[in-house]
DNA sequence: TTGAATTTGGTACTTTAGTATGAGCTGCCT
DNA sequence: AGGCAGCTCATACTAAAGTACCAAATTCAA
């Protein structure tokens, strides 16, 4: 931590360095006007790069997760569906979730059965990895 | 793909405008040189990090997975069974395995049946939560 | 090469999952 | 009121998953 506030204070220090220069070289008229402010807008565009990046790198853990609503819809799964496939997706079988519920497992297996239908697989496992895919569950 | 090529365009266009602006006034001086320069340089700076993170939202869907070797060390788990895990991952039967990784289905059982305990899973699918969890499977 | 771990596969059995079908109930829309 | 969709539950059945136990071939390090 303090080595970035160390860096990040040299890097103010010497872009304020870079502007008086610019000033006094302007000033003084020794070189042509375009260079000097091309000069200083390269160098305030790579800065305003590097510390995007930089800022960037560290909040990029939270990866924003939305469940496609439209997609769910499409498919015509249900309230009650829905948390059914949530309650797959935690590894429980028809019977817990039944229990979570306060269904009966038919009413589960029923549940279970119409979702393999609605998307198109042949085993809650499969219904699993298609829910991620479809972004109807979080991967 | 047509407008974000038109949009930078633009904003090139800008830019170059802005940098023309800045030499002309610069060589009538109506304004002080630390104006012309600060006003480059934060436009600039404001440009690279707008570039930056736009440049960066598209290849950023490539999320950094990497596969905890250790914990698979920990928990015993062979290479068989790791293939065996991820094929299970993609929602196929102990038959479609078998018949991808060319052995029987038993051998599949048996391969699956040592995951759960490896795992600490009752059911296949619980299996694979836990294995998400555990960074031997990706999220 | 010997021993341990891995991989393979089988039989027999229990449990869970999934299908098919029917049916009662509720809430909502027309 | 009638109809439709969603939720519930049951029975009966088939299919798949999972357990237990055994055993042979392979691999690989000591």
């Amino acid at each position: 931590m303090k080595r970035i506030i160390l860096v990040f204070g040299a890097i103010v220090i010497l872009l304020m360095l870079l502007f008086e220069t610019s000033k006094r070289i302007w000033l003084s008229s020794d070189f042509q006007a375009e260079w000097i402010l091309a000069v200083l807008a390269l160098v305030f565009f790579g800065v305003g790069i590097w510390v995007s990046r930089y800022s960037k790198a560290k909040p990029k853990e939270a990866q924003p997760w939305t469940q496609d609503l439209v997609m769910i819809e499409k498919l015509g799964i249900s309230k009650r569906e829905l948390e059914v496939l949530e309650a797959l997706a935690d590894g429980l079988s028809n019977k817990e979730i039944g229990a979570q519920l306060f269904v009966s497992e038919s009413t589960v297996k029923t549940h279970v059965s119409n979702l393999l239908v609605k998307l198109d697989a042949k085993r809650r496992t499969e219904a699993l990895k298609r829910a991620q895919e479809l972004q109807i569950l979080p991967k």
